[in-house]
DNA sequence: TCAACATTGTTTCAAATGAAATAGTTTCAA
DNA sequence: TTGAAACTATTTCATTTGAAACAATGTTGA
């Protein structure tokens, strides 16, 4: 989609509330944010997702499902994208040999390097793009979204629909 | 993936900035949120986007890129959705008089019925799993998500490694 | 007018995702 | 020890997504 910043004519519906308002400029906040690092790869070999999986890998391997853990995704989804990386040459699987169901994701020399290349320009663009937040209010939404997490991985706030803590 | 909420495990890399753990957090929460949504579509024939579209539909219809501007999508995601909203009998295409480019979406009665059954809930829903943040504080967090919105789309305030103001 | 240009939606392809089923491995309690 | 249950990763399938190319339509300025 379009980068472009002009008006776009449609307006907020007047059925809402402060958490939907909220919810919804965090699901905007997370769309730019995500278009503007899979920009910042176009040319880099990578995609987001991919890029994602080498900051969590490490030269000494991570289980697989370390990653998709902190990814907060499912294992199978994992699975392609290893490949993929795998393909570019960034990264390896080991199997664990303390546990034999465990596939270790390995980062190569190669894929080491992009790391360290892309990773500080990846963050100084973050801090960048925040500065319309100060200091303190980079904080302070820290803090909010800490204790919003906190809030969601408690099953006794999350509804009493009968969901079970457990899916 | 899990709905479980154990103890993880792995833990913060040491290199990191107020920012990275503000973003971190949104995506964690965006992630979240996004699961107990697909959670509460389960069995009612509608995956998230799909009620996402029905949202923005409307009996009179709306022009499909007025729906993807508000989603942050390209039109082009909108087109396979729309067709099996359409199967569904959710909604239906009909052409703008006004302009022949144009389709507009709209939703069918039984769309609509759906919606009214789904909205409230879904809002009371979002209510009551952000109950960890008092009222007060939820309104913080918008005002503090709405500034960071707007920063991101002045294109002066995204960085400057040449990136055009519309790619 | 009409020729460039922009807009709208679709098609196509590759990549990512969610969910269920599966095979191999480990854990644990009877 | 062994059988049931849990865990790990993969496979498979349907859906969603991003990006580019395209056809049809609309807009604009010489």
């Amino acid at each position: 989609m379009s980068l472009s910043t002009e008006p776009t004519g449609w307006q907020q519906s007047s059925e809402t509330t402060p958490e939907l308002e909220a919810y919804t400029l965090l699901r905007q906040v997370h769309s730019i944010l995500e278009m503007y690092n899979r920009y910042d790869l176009r040319g880099e070999d990578l995609t987001v997702p991919q890029f994602m999986i080498l900051n969590y890998a490490s030269r000494s391997g991570v289980p697989l499902s370390e990653i998709s853990a902190r990814m907060m995704c499912d294992n199978s989804n994992l699975t392609g994208i290893v490949d993929r990386l795998i393909a570019k040459g960034y990264v390896e699987r080991r199997p664990d040999p303390n546990d034999r169901r465990v596939s270790l994701i390995c980062l190569t020399e190669a894929g080491a390097e992009k790391l360290r290349n892309l990773r500080p320009r990846h963050h100084e663009r973050l801090r960048k793009r925040m500065r319309s937040l100060s200091e303190h209010e980079v904080q302070q939404l820290r803090e909010l979204l800490r204790s919003l997490y906190s809030g969601l991985l408690t099953p006794d706030n999350n509804d009493r629909d009968g969901r079970p803590s457990d899916m």
